[in-house]
DNA sequence: AGCACGCCGACT
DNA sequence: GTCGGCGTGCTC
């Protein structure tokens, strides 16, 4: 293992501790063989992990340990583009984190798994051995086989080919499933696949212990679930098809697309013209640029983004279209589609999300990886700004105020940070569209920042819906699901054919359950919030966490059998409109409940647009980007819902949910109106929504903002903190951290609140503190998070830094 | 993540 | 007296 003199190359290890080490290269291999961007299998302690090559640098002489050798290349082309390594290093720095996490997280796991075959093609036949076992081998025979590399005659596999990974098993139907009460192996199985999706017999069996094969067996046999080969399988869509590397045609659309369906008129009207225009002379003119499209509901954005997207692409340059979720990155490809000559026939076509399978995901990669290729036309969420995708003319992030393009999980990441960093890296335009632009967007816009393109009539000169209030009394004990006037709209809609939509942003029966013995409200042991009752699932459940307990069963606290339910979620309401409107109206519900299943999502939505349902009731998942021109009614049900919630924009949150949701209705030739249910009809969010007027809502948000200290007059930054809920000396060490960095805070010139417990104080068997950092610059934020990890050196506390939080709960 | 070391309970 | 449980500590 003793290093030779030259270069050393710098490793960022793609599992834990994640950490940049130093190796040497291997004699038995020319330096050739090693490039930046490669992964590499290195030794480490008694073990082999996986790496990826961030730079090379000359051997540091005073260094105190031992070098160690490389010990096999993993890629033969350069797996991650200077660009993608760039944007690695620079979240790396903003989060105070290690490289190598965010690598691993941007990496699917089959790239990261360390279980490797190695096959040498020498003379005679091919031999094959684990890659741990090279490193028992002899300099002379590691030199032989670095010479069968060089000819190209090594491949590299991955290996633990588990049996028990061939196959996905998945639910063949929704809740309630009829098994008896008793077989709780049975039930366990089936409320895990709802909860997690999909999964593999080997992660059923590590979750639901040594009797799941047997569950899986009985469960299949009865034909509540399937199972499907996991290399065919596509978690999100087993009818929207793929087109992706495989080049087949793009199968039709499962749900209508915004344009004309025939696809051959395809003209922009003359207001898009004027808009289009000015767009495609940046993205021709290859500098790096980022334009905000603020354009209504209804007067068609998308049309804009795919000419400006044929556009790009005919110059030869790959496009990304970014949605902040699977359903509307589906449907962005869907309205791609309808437009097949629009697009140059050399053009790749990929769908990419975070709810592929790992092996459709690593497929989109390596795919991207090949060189020389034509442009691609990549659609997706998110994560698709972390593909290895070079040659980029053009980044479109639709519904750019959608708080969903910020992870905030594992590896977190704003999108549209990222999409500016590529952007400015590959001379493309950055387009941010959205009919409720954020407010930062739009102030960065009025500043000059951002140059502004504004559409402001609807396709077809529709008119806007009229928006009413509906003023809720605080007595609403009624069995009738919504307030009068509100009921009675929906029926005279209904009795005309016309459909509605009601949104009630919160999903279940009901959102407590109260026992009417003990006066309790039952909570979850693991995050101390209310469960909400779900009726389909027979199961109280935890909206935070997951878990869930049967229902009925007796109290914890009391025993007792008698419980209230409290409040309304989008069941109930599906329920009780049903009850209450006339027979055979059909009311359908679209929230992630009834579209956990694969494909349920589409099933739901081309059902009611065929109509065969007047009503769909569902949570904000319904507020944005559908079409149905024949719905002329929309229903806010609780308005207030999220207006109170500990954040500072939950107005914003608020006024960009029911303009979304009032954007439903009247988008066909029938004028819409949209009403909003309140209990509070004296705040001042309603006038806009009435009016549809978002430059008032800006000046009056922008207006607080500054006044109260927010963001964009200030940087804010939350470092999350916490601590087994057993460990019971975690505050005393949470409040240390605090008062040491209240010290330092004050030389920094920040202001440090807290640390407080978090909103939510306990989840996931977690106790959880927030400390809210606020300044006029982010380095000395930073800063206060770096001293935070170097007093927290032994780990005891687990320390998060969330720059510019969007959840802070 | 692996893979060691290390310090306590039930077996030949 | 050993085998082996998994807490905790380290890795160029």
């Amino acid at each position: 293992m003793s290093a030779s003199f030259g270069p050393v190359a710098r490793v960022a290890l793609l599992s834990p501790h994640f950490a940049a080490l130093s190796y040497a290269l291997p004699g038995y291999l020319p330096d050739g063989a090693f490039f930046v961007g490669q992964r590499v299998a290195v030794p480490l302690s008694k073990g082999l992990r996986v790496g990826l090559i961030t730079a090379f640098a000359e051997r540091d002489a005073g260094a105190e340990y031992a070098l160690k050798s490389v010990l096999w290349p993993l890629d033969r082309e350069r797996l991650l583009p200077e660009a993608c390594l760039e944007i690695a290093v620079e979240l790396a720095r903003r989060q105070g984190d290690q490289v190598g996490r965010i690598l691993a997280g941007m990496l699917p796991a089959g790239l990261r798994a360390s279980q490797m075959r190695i096959r040498f093609f020498g003379q005679g036949r091919p031999c094959e051995k684990r890659l741990k076992d090279l490193a028992a081998l002899s300099v002379e025979e590691l030199a032989d086989l670095g010479r069968l590399w060089t000819a190209g005659r090594v491949d590299i596999r991955r290996s633990g080919k588990n049996p028990l990974d061939a196959e996905v098993c998945l639910l063949a139907s929704d809740p309630p499933w009829p098994v008896r009460p008793a077989a709780l192996a049975q039930s366990a199985m089936l409320e895990y696949l709802l909860e997690h999706g999909p999964r593999t017999r080997r992660k059923l069996g590590e979750a639901l212990g040594p009797g799941a094969p047997a569950t899986i067996a009985t469960l299949a046999r009865r034909g509540l679930v399937l199972l499907r080969p996991a290399d065919a399988f596509e978690p999100e869509s087993l009818n929207a098809g793929q087109d992706d590397a495989a080049g087949t045609p793009p199968p039709a659309p499962a749900f209508p697309a915004i344009l004309e369906d025939d696809g051959a008129a395809f003209v922009l009207t003359p207001e898009q013209r004027a808009v289009f225009t000015p767009l495609s002379d940046a993205l021709k003119s290859d500098k790096a640029e980022t334009r905000l499209l603020y354009g209504i509901t209804g007067s068609g954005k998308t049309a804009v983004y795919l000419e400006l997207a044929r556009e790009c692409l005919s110059l030869g340059k790959s496009v990304l279209l970014l949605a902040p979720e699977v359903a509307l990155a589906m449907k962005l490809r869907a309205d791609a589609n309808v437009l097949p000559q629009t697009l140059i026939p050399e053009t790749r076509r990929l769908l990419f999300h975070g709810y592929q399978s790992p092996n459709a995901r690593e497929a989109a990669f390596r795919a991207l990886c090949v060189k020389d290729t034509g442009p691609w036309l990549v659609t997706g969420t998110r994560s698709a700004l972390l593909l290895p995708l070079s040659n980029i003319g053009l980044i479109v992030l639709d519904e750019e105020h959608d708080a969903s393009f910020k992870q905030d999980e594992g590896l977190t990441y704003q999108a549209k940070e990222v999409a500016w960093f590529r952007a400015g890296r590959e001379g493309a335009l950055l387009l941010l569209g959205s009919a409720t632009p954020d407010v930062k967007s739009f102030y960065a816009a009025r500043q000059g920042l951002i140059p502004l393109h504004t559409l402001d009539r609807r396709v077809g000169g529709g008119a806007l819906p009229t928006v009413e209030l509906v003023p809720l009394s605080k007595e609403s004990g009624s069995d009738v699901p919504l307030a009068p006037e509100s009921m009675a709209a929906l029926q005279d809609a209904v009795s005309r054919g016309e459909q509605a939509v009601i949104l009630l942003n919160r999903r279940g029966y009901a959102p407590l359950m109260y026992c009417l013995s003990c006066n309790a409200v039952t909570k979850c042991p693991d995050c101390d919030i209310a469960l909400a009752y779900h009726k389909g699932r027979e199961r109280l459940v935890c909206h935070y966490c997951g878990w869930s307990t049967p229902y009925p069963s007796p109290c914890s606290g009391c025993g007792s059998l008698r419980f209230l339910p409290m409040g309304e979620g989008t069941e109930k309401l599906e329920e009780g409109l049903g009850a209450h409107l006339p027979p055979g109206t059909g009311v359908l519900r679209l929230d992630r409940d009834s579209t956990r299943r694969t494909g349920r999502m589409e099933e739901i939505l081309s059902a009611f647009a065929r109509k065969e349902a007047s009503v769909l009731v569902g949570t904000q998942m319904l507020s944005k980007g559908h079409h149905f021109p024949d719905v002329t009614l929309a229903i806010v049900a609780d308005a207030d819902l999220g207006l109170n919630l500990p954040d500072y924009r939950a107005a914003e949150r608020t006024f960009q949910l029911l303009v979304q949701s009032a954007g439903r209705a009247g988008r066909g030739l029938k004028p819409g109106r949209v009403l909003i249910q309140t209990r509070d009809p004296g705040h001042y969010c309603w006038r806009y929504v009435k009016n549809a007027d978002y430059q008032g809502f800006f000046e009056r948000e922008i207006a607080l903002r500054r006044q109260r200290g927010y963001p964009p007059f200030v940087r804010l930054a939350l470092i999350r903190i916490s601590h087994d809920m057993r460990r019971d000396n975690g505050p005393e060490a949470v409040m240390a951290l605090g008062a040491s960095l209240r010290k330092t805070a004050g030389t920094l010139g920040v202001t440090l609140l807290g640390p407080a417990p978090a909103p939510l104080p306990f989840l996931k068997g977690r106790r959880r503190w927030h400390c809210l950092l606020k300044g006029t610059d982010w380095p000395p934020l930073r800063a206060l998070y770096a001293e935070a990890q170097r007093l927290n050196a032994n780990g005891f506390l687990r320390l998060g830094l969330d720059l510019d939080p969007v959840n802070m709960l």
